[in-house]
Parts: C-alpha cells; structure tokens; sequence
RNA sequence: GGUCGGUUCGUAUAACGGUUAGUACUCAAGAUUCUCAAUCUUGCAAUAGGGGUUCGAUUCCCCUACCGACUACCA
C-alpha cells in the first residue's frame, strides 16, 4: 500500500519564526512538493502560558512571503485552507481547538495499561528535583521512582479514583517500559538505539488546562491527518524513541510515519545556536520578516532589510543541504526538483552572513530594472525626491526637466530617468537600498567634498585643465590638441572636435580625444571633474554622470566646487 | 552528571576505500578602466588527536578531545 504524501510543519505560536524554522518548514514544502503530496501548517499551541498573540500570523506571513504556501492548515487571516478531498477531513488545524479529541486517546492508553493516572503536583516534583539534586542525582519519573509517588500505579484504586473527581490538577503519564532497547531508523541519521532506562514517564495530558502536551498531540494528530513523513529539528531526537512506543501502544505502527531530524543552524562565531541576539550583536536578520514584541523591542527580518524572498529561500535551502553538484542557483521549482533528505548533512551548520549578502547580490542582478525602480523609488522618497511617470506629469508641479527627466532644483525625476539609473548601477550593488550609497548624486547636487580626495584632486592646474574639458563638453565644440598619439590617422592638430550626441556614447570617446591630444594628465583632470560631479573621487564614469544629470547641471557642478573648496 | 547526535580550508560544502583533497563565500594580489565598483585571472587556506582493519582510510571500527541537542504538567 503506498500512501498519499503528506508532511506537516508543526510551529508553536511562542513568538516570531526564526530562520531555523523556516528552513525546516522549506524542507518539508520540498519533500511534499518532490513527492507531488500534501504540505499540512498545523498550530501546536498547547502551551497556554507561552502563547504569544500575533505569532501564528506572524509566522503563516513568513512562509508565504518565502513562497511556503501550506495545501492545508490556516491562512494569515485565520481561515481553514484545505485541498483534500471530502473523505479526510482533517480540520482544525490548531491543536487548541482540537482539545475534544486528544483526551479519549490518553484514557485508552491508560485502560491498556501503557500509562497512568499521577497526581504529583508541580510543586512536589520540584522539591523531589532540588532534594536529589543536592546529593547530585537526577530525579528521573520511571519505574525507579514511579512506586513511591502518588499516582494510579502507587495508590490503590479506591483511593485514586475519587482524585479525578476531586481534584483538577492531575495528569496522565506514559509508563515507559524498564530496560528495553528501542530501534529506530531516521532518515538521515540511520540506525538509533537507545535504552528506555533513560528515559522518564512523560506527561500526555493535563487535567489543568484539559489539554495534551506536544508528545500526545503530536502523535494523535499525525495519525488522524494521516502524515507519512516528520521532519523535524534535532532537539526532537531524544523523544524518538517515546513517540515509536507511542505508536506502538496505539496499534499503530502499521502507518507510522517515517522521521527525519535535521541539524540545527548554528551562530556565524563562537558557540551555541543561532539566536535572537546573535542578530543584534553581528548586523543581520535571525527572522524572516521584522518582528515587534511585548516590550516594543524589535528584531529586524530579512524582508525589510532587502532579501528577495527567492534569494532567502536559495541560501536557507543550501544550509545543510547539497544538490550533489556544484550548482548554488535554484529557484523554488529547481529545488523542489533536487531535493533528497539523502543529502541533508547531518552535522550543524554554521550560518554565514556573507554568503547570505552575496546570494541577495546574485538575485538582485537578474531582475529588471523596472522592478527594481518600484522598489527604490521609496527609498528616493525617503530622502525627499520626487518621482513622476513622465515629464508632462512634472510641469503640473512646476518643474522644468532635462530631455533626461531630471530637475535637480525642484528634486523631481520621472521613472524612465530612475529606471536608467538603476540598470546602470545594479550589478555593483547588493541591495536596493545600496543604489542610494551608489547614485545619491544622480539625485541630488553634492554639497559636501570628501577631504582626503580633495586634498589629493583639488589642485589648481588640475581645476584649470577641468575648467577647459567642461567648456567642451558643454558647448559641444572643440579642437584637436598637438599631441597626435599614433600618427596614421591621426587628425590635424587644431581640427574640429565636437560631441554630437548628449549621451554616454557621445561623451566619452571626444572627451578622451580632448584631453588626449592635450598630453594631459587624464586621471587627475577626470578625478578633478568626480569631485565636482560626485562630492568624492569614487563612483561612475564621468561620461555617465554627464549624460544623466544634463549641462545646466553640471555647470553648475562645476562653478559649486570653487566656492566651497 | 546522564543519554543521544555530530566533527573536511575562517564559513558552507564535494570526494563507489585509490584525486595534486574539488567548488562557492570571505580575504589578498594582478589584469582592466578616468576613480570606485563590477568583471576576469591567480593565490592563501582543511580531513580534530591517537590507535586499529586494509596493499591502500577523509571514507570502516575503537578510544580521547571538542561541539551540539535533550534531560519540564515547553514545544
């Protein structure tokens, strides 16, 4: 019999999803996806003291952001999705409205004798921990210790009975077996074993709140919603061999489901997992998307720190995991393609913030440049620019543009004028907010002179030289220098050298020639000029510039730069 | 402390028991250009340690070290 696919990631509403979750919630949307089955979001919130308002949301955002998109669970709005057929409704999807079914599967277990009714009190547990702690033992809840505790194994039942009654306080604990050696297999960890002696009785069901705990719940809802396949964190290894007698103790070994523990991602320095903190303290995101807790401390998510979506999926993908050849580049449809869990790398892995910036860098070079005006548009009206559609939308305003689209007076630029800037700078940056680093002075005239390139540029012989190389450029018109360089074609000295088109192309090639011809030093009288354009001697070429910001511009560019230096 | 898992350049990783141990990021140098970036080329850099098994071990086994998870009426 071979059975429908289905996979479930199973969040806790206890707070924002950190990127290790994501990655675990993106393995399992592949495995579902490769297998053409079923991605279930189920919502364990059976922990009613760590509840976190706004977490479950929170994270449904995530992983739709990230392109997760669940064929069953709920949506952000709250709304049951759900594609399966009539004949398995498995709705809810949020173990807290489940709360009606679990506590007949742990009254089962109890009538077969797999567990018990213990009437311990958290408080009396406690004192037992602290007290054998003191002789330096661990206090474990099994059979060595489970008889000399009140629960319905110790206690007569004349005695307990009337208890579940009485008080509501109670809970029901697997009785876990004394000495037996429990084999497991995990899909990417292989063959487990492990002895039951190591084990302690774990709590399924509370009577306070008449809800199970994650092992229970856990169990019950993977069978119901019939999950072929877990994939996990690590940290659920140790309760492996808990829920195997589990399904055992059901009768349901037959459908259990097959694991897989993934390791977990680990800080970029020093020692431990990845954290909250490590983000704050090293520069990057943990979290997918901005998060603002109780307290109004926010953490930043990579959604607005300017991660495409396609590039934080590519680089969590490739945490822990290897197509097998050397490829790096995959799209959500690619992956789904390679994935294996046979090639999920057993050992933690290290998260690197570079490679995460470098991954953006190789997204951000393959979108448009109309898309990538959208997004920095906000940007340049974050620094007070203007953007308009076209130039006649501009005059309304009052603006007078170049045949460029620009208005360096008014700070208004039309979107053609943003798009050409953009698919001029985009290889060079990261991120869209880099483009403002890059381009700020296509923007906006430079009123401040960097001073170590100004004291290496700012020369008067160098500002001369300048002076003359901008006359030509705005009138047009010049002559040939003496200096012919290769003599075969070259023009007569004091011949006619004129820029006929206003452009990068047009720019470049006489404003070589001019300077050339003259035996003038081009580095310095080009750097000469980027100071005065850029307010740096770093940036674009000086051809570029010119084209886009327009003479009047530049003229006045270069007549700013006397006074203020 | 106990149990389980893990360990290849700084990082992510590749390598049927046989390779000069490969690739990417980072870093450095060179090329190119009017500068910066981009790009291209080159370079630095690893099998945790010790025992086995084997003609031969990164790969299999054992020990040690280190790292991690778990050890709740949390998930």
């Amino acid at each position: 019999m071979t059975r429908r696919t289905r996979v479930r990631f199973a969040p806790s509403p206890t707070g924002p999803l950190h990127m290790g979750g994501v990655r675990t919630a993106l393995y399992n949307y592949l495995y579902a996806k490769q297998h053409g089955g079923d991605f279930i979001i189920r919502i364990e919130d059976t922990d009613s003291q760590r509840f976190v308002p706004g977490a479950e949301k929170y994270i449904i955002e995530a992983l739709n952001w990230c392109g997760i998109i669940p064929d069953e669970g709920v949506d952000s709005e709250g709304n049951v999705v759900e594609t399966a057929s009539e004949k398995h409704p498995h709705a809810p999807y949020r173990q807290s409205q489940r709360r009606g079914i679990y506590r007949k599967y742990a009254e089962e277990l109890v009538e077969k004798g797999f567990a018990y009714y213990a009437f311990d009190t958290a408080e009396e547990l406690g004192a037992k921990r602290a007290e054998m702690e003191v002789q330096k033992e661990t206090f474990i809840y099994n059979h060595t210790t489970r008889m000399s505790l009140r629960n319905s194994l110790s206690m007569d039942e004349s005695e307990w009975r009337p208890l579940l009654e009485e008080r509501t306080d109670w809970t029901i604990r697997f009785r876990i077996p004394e000495n037996r050696v429990v084999k497991m297999d995990d899909l990417i960890r292989g063959h487990v074993e492990i002895n039951t002696d190591t084990l302690d009785d774990k709590v399924l069901w509370k009577r306070a709140d008449e809800l199970p705990t994650y092992h229970l719940a856990n169990i019950v809802d993977d069978h119901l919603m019939e999950i072929t396949e877990v994939i996990r964190g690590e940290e659920w290894l140790p309760s492996l061999p808990l829920h195997y007698m589990l399904y055992e103790a059901f009768g349901w070994q037959d459908t259990m489901p097959r694991f897989a523990h993934l390791s977990l991602l680990l800080k970029p320095d020093g020692k431990g997992k990845l954290s909250k903190r490590d983000g704050d303290r090293l520069g990057f995101p943990v979290f997918p998307l901005k998060w603002v807790n109780s307290e109004g401390e926010t953490s930043r998510g990579y959604r607005e720190d300017g991660y495409f979506p396609e590039a934080f999926v590519n680089l969590l993908a490739m945490l822990g995991w290897n197509p097998g050849d050397e490829r790096e580049l995959f799209t959500m449809d690619e992956l789904i393609e390679a994935f294996s869990l046979e090639r999920v790398i057993k050992s933690g892995a290290r998260f690197n913030p570079d490679k995460a910036k470098w991954y953006n860098k190789e997204y951000l070079r393959t979108k448009s440049a109309a898309e990538l005006a959208g997004l920095f548009i906000s940007v340049l009206e974050e620094h007070g620019i203007q953007v308009v559609d076209c130039p006649k939308c501009a005059l309304t305003a009052g603006s007078e543009m170049t045949a460029g689209g620009a208005d360096f007076k008014n700070g208004i630029f039309t979107r053609r004028y943003v798009e050409n800037v953009v698919a001029l700078i985009q290889e060079r940056a990261s991120f869209v907010a880099d483009f403002w680093d890059i381009a700020s002075y296509l923007f906006v005239t430079p009123s401040t002179y960097a001073e170590k390139d100004a004291a290496k540029f700012w020369k008067e012989e160098n500002y001369s030289l300048a002076l003359q190389v901008a006359d030509f450029i705005i009138s047009g018109k010049g002559t040939y220098g003496p200096a012919t360089g290769d003599a075969e074609n070259a023009p007569a000295t004091g011949s006619e050298l004129s820029i006929s088109e206003f452009t990068k192309e047009g720019i470049e090639h006489p404003v070589e020639q001019f300077i050339r011809s003259r035996e003038w030093p081009m580095g310095k009288v080009m750097n000469c000029l980027r100071l005065a354009l850029v307010g740096a001697s770093s940036g674009l070429g000086i051809a570029d510039i010119v084209s886009f910001i327009g003479k009047e511009e530049f003229a006045l560019r270069i007549e700013n730069i006397k006074a203020a230096l």
